[in-house]
RNA sequence: GGCGACAUAGCCAAGUAGUAAGGCAGAAGUCUGCAAAACUUCCAUUCCCCAGUUCAAAUCUGGGUGUCGCCUCCA
């Protein structure tokens, strides 16, 4: 597999440490407020990166964590006259409830930071010691010039970073680059620990560098964020960690591009956001995953209605596909013939198109092309029916293919009340003695209930809405 | 000011040198009591513009135009 590692910047063959083992780190959210669409798009790809390493056979070590110590999650809290802590367990709480609704898995771990702050202290000292931080008042910041490779993950010089760099009143350090390690708690009643510079709390990019060592160790096979990430949070966790070990931090960097509203960047402080709890009013959340990965990972996405309503209609094509071989399975008996078993060998082109999309840094829009050929192949295979068997197989293929996309997951129940399928039946007979105005009267009554009706030659085939 | 990305049909979107995938929408047809779904056919002589390299360019080089992003919390 290829995958564009940003430090590089060059598509690269990916080669694990260990192949049983591979570490990935991926930014997480800071959990003061639902996550947004382009929150998502992270969790999301590299999900589907996760998915996709599993499938070709690697064992995966994969930790996302939660910032849940942060000046927003405070003011949340003042907000709602709550304490931090009730804040960032209630939206951890509602991170994986919209998490699950896209199919995104729980990482191997989700470590926190207010659950990390003794190895943070240790982190920190560390960095102290070894010359790369220092202590003013209670703050400690990280001294950018020591570090020689600063800026090289992002191209940028740190001269002209001085040049852009602000430093806000009251903040005392000695180069407008360095940042802050551990930050001095200024009023009362904020949240904070104990350390060797008095009571205070972390700065935001240490956390990373120390979670990630803790899960995953000195040096990480991938890391991953989003693309606004890159500088400066994965800047300092590079200077951070590679000053405190004393070895490379992560082998592949690999950054999403960002979601667009009218073409400019969804973001908190634009305002310009919609969370995926909102979204999911009007569109399932496998419609929301399908949209995501229906472009590259690493090319900007436009959102809007009518975007969705394709991912929608597109996704659909796929759906009716599960739902006609689901009812064939249940409907038809009976071995392959000759004839189906020729088309079903034919059926590995598409995947190995799925494989070769994938292994090219993860091109999952190509990797979804290769289904929709899939399923029009499938499409004219059981056009004028098929055996059980076939229908087994063609089924079984698709949902590997869906299966490492995340898609196609969530199966409606097929088991419907007793009341519609009482309905279903006097529509039959009323159908079988021509009275079609009551047949259709049933239809309507029965779509209203989100249950829609396609006579087959085989039967009354249901589908939810 | 520094650094970077992108520009392909009505819309979305692959394709990084060998003659434009796939999806949505649309049109016509098949099937159907009517639908729905599905199937068949049609839908970019052309890839922002101009030069250049080459037997050959959407793809490489140079220049231009436009859009967006990072440099400040952000996925």
């Amino acid at each position: 597999m290829k995958i564009y590692n940003t430090m590089t910047r060059k598509k690269e063959e990916f080669i694990p440490m260990d192949k049983n083992n591979v570490k990935i780190y991926v930014c997480g959210p800071t959990v003061y407020n639902y996550f947004h669409l382009g929150n998502a798009r992270p969790f999301v790809v590299f999900d589907t990166l996760r998915k996709y390493l599993i499938y070709r056979g690697y064992g995966i070590d994969f930790v996302q964590n939660f910032t849940d110590v942060d000046d927003k999650i405070i003011n949340k809290a003042k907000e709602e006259g709550k304490n931090a802590n009730e804040v960032a367990e209630r939206f951890i709480k509602e991170y994986f409830d919209d998490a699950d609704s896209l199919n995104v898995s729980v990482a191997d771990s989700h470590p926190k930071v207010s659950e990390n702050i003794n190895e943070i202290i240790d982190f920190v000292s560390t960095l102290i010691e070894k010359g790369y931080a220092y202590e003013v008042d209670g703050d400690v910041y990280y001294s950018t010039k020591k570090f020689k490779n600063y800026g090289r993950l992002s191209r940028q010089n740190i001269e002209d970073l001085e040049m852009g760099a602000r430093i806000a009143i009251g903040e005392v350090k000695k180069d407008s680059t360095d940042f802050a390690l551990w930050k001095k708690r200024k009023t009362e009643d904020e949240i904070a620990w104990e350390s060797p510079w008095g009571k205070g709390r972390p700065g935001w990019h240490i956390e990373c560098s120390t979670m990630s060592k803790k899960h995953l160790g000195k040096t990480i096979d991938i890391h991953g964020g989003g693309q606004d990430l890159q500088f400066p949070h994965h800047e300092n966790e590079i200077a951070q960690s590679e000053a405190c070990n004393g070895v490379p931090f992560a082998n592949y960097w690999m950054h999403n591009g960002y979601i667009t509203v009218d073409g400019e960047k969804m973001s908190k402080s634009l305002g310009n956001f919609f969370t995926v709890r909102d979204i999911r009013k009007l569109y399932d959340g496998e419609v929301i995953r399908f949209f995501l990965l229906s472009g590259h990972y690493r090319s900007p996405i436009n959102f809007n209605d009518k975007l969705m309503e394709q991912a929608k209609a597109g996704l659909s094509r796929l759906r009716n596909a599960k739902d006609s071989l689901n009812y064939l399975i249940e409907k038809s008996e009976g071995q392959l013939s000759l004839e189906e078993e020729k088309a079903l060998k034919s059926f590995d082109n598409y995947r190995q198109q799925f494989i070769s999309a994938m292994d090219d840094d993860l091109n999952t829009a190509d990797g979804i092309s290769a289904i929709f050929e899939l399923v029009t192949a499938i499409n004219i295979a059981i056009k004028d029916g098929a055996s059980n068997e076939f229908a087994n197989e063609s089924l079984k293929l698709l949902m590997e293919l869906c299966d490492v996309l995340g898609i196609l997951q969530k199966d409606e129940t097929k088991d419907v009340d007793e009341e519609i399928n009482r309905l279903i039946e006097e529509r039959q007979i009323a159908r079988k003695e021509k009275d079609f105005a009551r047949a259709d009267e049933i239809r309507d009554i029965l779509k209203d209930k989100g249950i829609a009706l396609k006579d087959t030659p085989k039967g009354v085939q249901i589908v939810r809405l």
